[in-house]
DNA sequence: GAACCGACCGATACGGTGTAAAGTACGATA
DNA sequence: TATCGTACTTTACACCGTATCGGTCGGTTC
């Protein structure tokens, strides 16, 4: 029996008044955004429920929809928030590769400080103010350079790196912070890896395993940058 | 009232015994894994829910259980099968360039058969063996090569390029299909864009639309990956 | 041949999700 | 002051992954 029940059960003489409501503060969307983007840092993107979402500005999941139409939306915000955070860095200076290089740098930050963020970024495009200013200022920082005349040399340049930016801050946090910590995991599948390589049905393995200088993540990352950004130098000779 | 309990509302001696179960066959790996890629396939990968894979096999979700210790296991195992289609169109041929050119098209080939391939990507790292097969393949097909006599220049290149396909494909899915087909999506998002680029704050998306020869999702997804391997090249002279 | 035992299967249940629908109370407006 | 719209809440639904557990069966041992 509820509670609701349990008061009606009484006659409604005898029952109190609902306490007057002590009238809801009004929130809005950035509350809300915080709201979700603290739960989504502090244990991840799937902790981020409307439910809990609401309850940490208590309020009811139902609420929320006053201010967005779906979850998805929440998503959205919280996506292009972030993108906000970004261009807070300031304005790009520099030549194109200093201005691209910048970006890919500023998204990996941003990638550092919210998980969350790279399973996000993939999904369906992102239409946000701040996200419009972010692509906005990068073609700003590569238009009108020598090579870059024509806004296609720009799209894929700027395309090109967007790419490569994604798909390896995807690989690094694939390989970091799998709910359980590096060690763990490494606990794991070492035994299996080494099990296969006695297989001796993979020797590059082996070999990555016996040779392979493991630099850090930042450096792995700046060498495939800057392999990408060789790449559209050369291009731009031509 | 469950069917359960209707039954045993009535005496136990006019309840018909159950039915004999019809010796429900074995099931194994392989016909769950083709069963919740036919249901990705067909529905996309929210559709793959245990249940549902279970149903589509006569069985309950929990039978499954005794095949996979978890969800996450099934699209592990579903990753490492796409991985298997690649490796059936045949050994990587021609020189390195040739060759990571070759496993990008494969991967991209086989992110179009299955599109929720590309969400499962980025995710935990892949041990399965036809995905270890992959990565042994297409070390194999650049070590030694001149410029790649270290290990290290070999991941480099194949961590450069994966991470540029992983990106571009992602980037390439979430303009198509989002549920709303193409041509639904740019009605409710070209006025939108319009509406910003009028109030001028975007003069470079301005351009972007009046300008740019927007070439295909094939020659966009080549020209960038050709960037990145002119990128690996310029750096094999130095 | 009978009795046991272990593996496996299925039903049930729990705690969670997003969100549709309906109910409710309050502030502004007529 | 009465009414109405609007915002908020409650309730409910359909679904999810999976822990638990009772029951059924096949094989093994006395």
């Amino acid at each position: 029996m509820s509670d609701r029940e349990k008061l009606e059960a009484r006659l409604v003489w005898e029952r109190p008044e609902p306490a007057s409501r002590p009238a809801p503060e009004p929130l809005s969307r950035e509350q809300i955004v915080r709201a979700a983007i603290a739960l989504a840092d502090a244990d991840g993107l799937a902790a981020v429920s409307l439910r809990k979402v609401g309850a940490s500005l208590d309020a009811g999941p139902m609420r929320l929809y006053g201010y967005l139409s779906s979850k998805e939306e929440l998503l959205e915000l919280m996506v292009d928030a972030v993108y906000g955070e970004m261009a807070s860095e300031g304005p790009l200076t520099g030549d194109w590769r200093r201005a691209l290089s910048a970006m890919a740098q500023r998204t990996r930050r941003a990638a550092k400080r919210h998980a969350w963020f790279i399973d996000l970024l993939g999904g369906r495009p992102h239409l946000g103010p701040h996200v419009l200013a972010h692509v906005e200022a990068t073609f700003a920082a590569l238009s009108g350079a020598p090579g870059f005349e024509h806004i296609d040399s720009v799209m894929l340049a700027v395309g090109t790196v967007d790419a490569y930016v994604l798909g390896a801050l995807r690989n690094e946090a694939s390989k970091l912070e799998r709910g359980m910590n590096q060690a763990e995991w490494e606990a794991v599948s070492g035994p299996y890896i080494q099990r296969m390589i006695s297989t001796g049905r993979f020797p590059m393995l082996a070999q990555v395993v016996r040779d392979a200088t493991h630099p850090s993540a930042d450096v792995v990352f700046e060498r495939g940058l800057d392999c990408v950004l060789d790449g559209i130098a050369a291009r731009l000779g031509r």
